[in-house]
DNA sequence: CATGAATGAGTATTCATTCAT
DNA sequence: TATGAATGAATACTCATTCAT
C-alpha cells in the first residue's frame, strides 16, 4: 500500500524535525530519531539514504512544499504592492511561530556548511525570491516603489530582515509573538522601498 | 622566550580560519588544522583547550577584537547619523570582503546549534548592536530618523540587510565586489529610517 | 532471537579474559580483545559501557557467581570447621589452577589503583570472608579453633596465604600443580588455628 | 657536584611517591610528579630513563635498601628465632604504617603487569624472603618450629599474612593502628609454625 | 644541568550504515 | 517491509619523551 509508505515517510519526518530541532542535526543520531518515531533504525533506510538525505528532505518539504505554496495562496486576493508585502511579513512570521520546531531547524541548521544540504534549500529559496521579486516589480510598475535600487538588493533586505527577527526569535525564550513585528518590520520594509527622499542628505 | 607562544597561537587560529572555511567546522579535523599550520596534533592542545575552542576564539577575536574595534574607529569622524549608517555599511562589507574566509566561517559557522559556540561570538555581536542602537537614537535626536519604529526592530533590519547581502557573496562565486552594493543596501536603509508614510496604504 | 545476546556477552568476556591476562589491563587494547572475539570494536560496546567495565564484569562474575558458590556447595558436606577449612584450601588452589587466565587476571589486576574497579570486587570478597569468618567461628564454638584471636585477623592470615601462594604460583612458569601446597598451606592454618601456645616465649 | 645530583634524584622519588599513591601509577602523569617536585619535565630524564624507571627504582630503594637493611639491623639481638618472628612482624607493621605513601605503593602497584616493574622488585622481596627463610629454619634448629613444613610455604604464610593485613589497613581509611595488629599476628603465625598437633584430626 | 614547548604515536569511543532474519 | 545487532571507519585528545635554548 502506497498509504503506509507515505505515513512512516512522514513520520520520519516528524521526528527528525524534533530531534533536530532539540540537539541541532551534528547532534543528532539516526537511533534517537528512529526511537522518537517509534521504529527501527534500519526502516529509515528504506526511506531515505542517509541522514543527509533526512534534513534535506526536511528543507525542502516545508519550504518548497509547505511555506511556498501557503505564501501563494495567501498572495492571491491583493493587487496592490503594498499590501502584499505586508502579507509576505504577516505570512513569514506567521508561518514560524506556529511551527516553532521547523523554524529552528530552518534558521539554524539551513546554513549547513555541507554543500549538498544548501543546494536542497535553493528551489524553495528560488521560489520564494520570485515572489519577493514579483512583488517589488509589481510595485515598481504601480509606481508605488523606488525604481533606482535594483531588485536583487531589495529583496535581499526584505528577507534578511524577516530572516534576522525570526532568528533572533528563534534563539530567545520565545516569550513574545513574533507577530508583533509584523507592523514595525513592515513600516520599515515599506519606507525603505518608497521613494521620497530625492536627495538622501538633503538639509531641509 | 615567549615570543613562539604568541606567534604559533595565531598560526593555530589563521589554519584553523582557513580550514574551517574550507570545509565547514563539523567536517574539519585536528589534523587537518595542525597539518595546514605546520605543527603536530598535540601542539594545538597547548594553546586551545578542544575543538570547539579554537572556533569560539576565532569568532571572538574576529568580531569583538578585529570589527568592533575596526568599526568604532571608522564612525568616530561622523556626526550626522546618516553618514555614520552609510560608514556602517561600507565598513561591513569591506570587512568581509578583505578576509573572506573570516566571512565565509562566520557567515556559516556562527549559528551552531552547539550552545557553548553561540555564546561565544554574543559579546561582539552585543556590541557591534550597541554601536547600530546608538547610532539610530542619535538619528531620531538629530531628527533626521523616524522615531515610531522600536529601534531594536530597525536594527534587525540594518543587520539583517547586511547579513544576507554578505552570506549571498559568501556563498557565491565572489566574482563580484561587496562594495557595490553599498550604496543600493545605503539608500534602501536610509529610505527605511527616513521615509515618513504617516498613511502607508494613501493613495495619493 | 536473543540467543545470540548471550552468547557474545560471554564471548567478549573470554576474549578479555585472554587478553587481559597476557597483557594487564592497561597494555590491553579494545581492538585486541575484539580481534580475539572474532567480532568488531564497536560490538564491544553494544554489551559493555567501556573497557572498565569489562574488567569489572569479569572480576564480579568469576568471584562472585563462579568461585563462591561454588565455594559454598563444596563446603556443604562438613560439619567439622577443620575439614571446612581443608576444603576452603583445596577448593581456593583448584579453582585458580584450573583456570589459570582468571587466576592472573584477578591476582594481577584486582588491585587496581581504579576505585571503581576494586569496587566491582568487594561484593565477592566479602562473601568469601564471609565464609571464612563463619567457618572460622563455627570452629571456636566447637572448641576446635582458638578464641584469643580476633577472628578478622584469621581470616585475614588464611587470605593472605592462599592468596600468596596463587600469586607465586600464577607468576611462575607454573610447571607445579598447585595441589602440592594443599597439605602443607592446610596443616600451617590448622596449627594456627589449634596450638595453644598459652606462653609464647616459654622454654619448656 | 655529586650532592646536588643525589638531591634532585631523591627530590623526583618524593614527589614521585606523593603522586603515585594518591593516583596510582597509571593515572599518574610525568607532569605532575614534576610539578610536585618544583622541577621541569625534561629534568625527570636527567635522572631516569622513563616514568616506569622511577616506580622501578622507587620499589628497589624502598625495600632493597630501605626495608631490608633496616629489618636486619632489627633482627641483630635476637638468637630466639620466636623473637625474631615477633621482631619480623612489628618491624613490617612499624615500617608501612610510617610511611603511609610508601605503603600504598609498594602495596598496589607491586603487582604491575609490567613484567619489568616487577622485576625491579625482585632482590628487594628475595632478601626478605631469605630473612625470613633463615628465621625459619633457625627456629626448626632451635627446635621451636615444626620441621614438616616446606620451608618456602611457611615463608609464604608469613608474607601473606602480613601483606594483606597492610593492604586493608591501606584501602581502609586508615583510623586504626597497624600495630594493634602485631600480637594476634604473632601468635597465630608461631602457633602455625609450633608443633603440637601431630595428628590435625585428632578427637582428644 | 635545567627547561618546557613541541611532538605524534596510540586508543577508547561513537554512530551512520548494512544485512541476515 | 521492518528490524536492530553488528560493523569498522573516523577522530579528538593524552602524555611520555625529545631537544633546542
Amino acid at each position: 500500500m502506497r498509504k503506509n509508505n507515505g505515513d512512516k515517510r512522514e513520520l520520519i519526518l516528524q521526528a527528525a524535525k524534533k530531534v533536530f530541532a532539540e540537539n541541532g542535526y551534528h547532534q543528532s543520531s539516526i537511533t534517537q530519531i528512529a526511537s522518537v518515531a517509534g521504529i527501527g533504525d534500519g526502516t529509515i533506510y528504506n526511506y531515505f539514504q542517509n541522514k543527509e538525505h533526512i534534513l534535506q528532505t526536511l528543507f525542502h518539504e516545508t519550504i518548497y512544499n509547505q511555506f511556498v505554496p501557503g505564501l501563494q495562496q495567501a498572495l492571491e486576493p491583493y493587487q496592490d504592492a503594498r499590501f502584499m508585502l505586508l502579507e509576505i511579513v504577516r505570512y513569514h512570521f506567521h508561518f514560524f511561530q506556529s511551527d516553532p520546531e521547523a523554524a529552528r531547524v530552518i534558521q539554524i541548521e539551513s546554513r549547513q556548511s555541507i554543500q549538498r544540504v544548501r543546494e536542497a534549500m535553493r528551489p524553495g529559496i528560488r521560489s520564494y525570491a520570485r515572489i519577493i521579486d514579483a512583488t517589488i516589480n509589481q510595485g515598481m510598475e504601480q509606481q508605488l516603489f523606488v525604481s533606482d535600487i535594483p531588485v536583487r538588493v531589495s529583496r535581499k533586505m526584505i528577507f534578511g530582515t524577516l530572516d534576522e527577527i525570526v532568528t533572533n526569535w528563534v534563539l530567545s525564550s520565545k516569550d513574545y509573538s513574533l507577530l508583533t513585528s509584523v507592523e514595525p518590520a513592515f513600516r520599515l520594509l515599506l519606507n525603505a522601498l518608497t521613494n521620497t527622499n530625492k536627495n538622501p542628505f538633503r538639509n531641509e
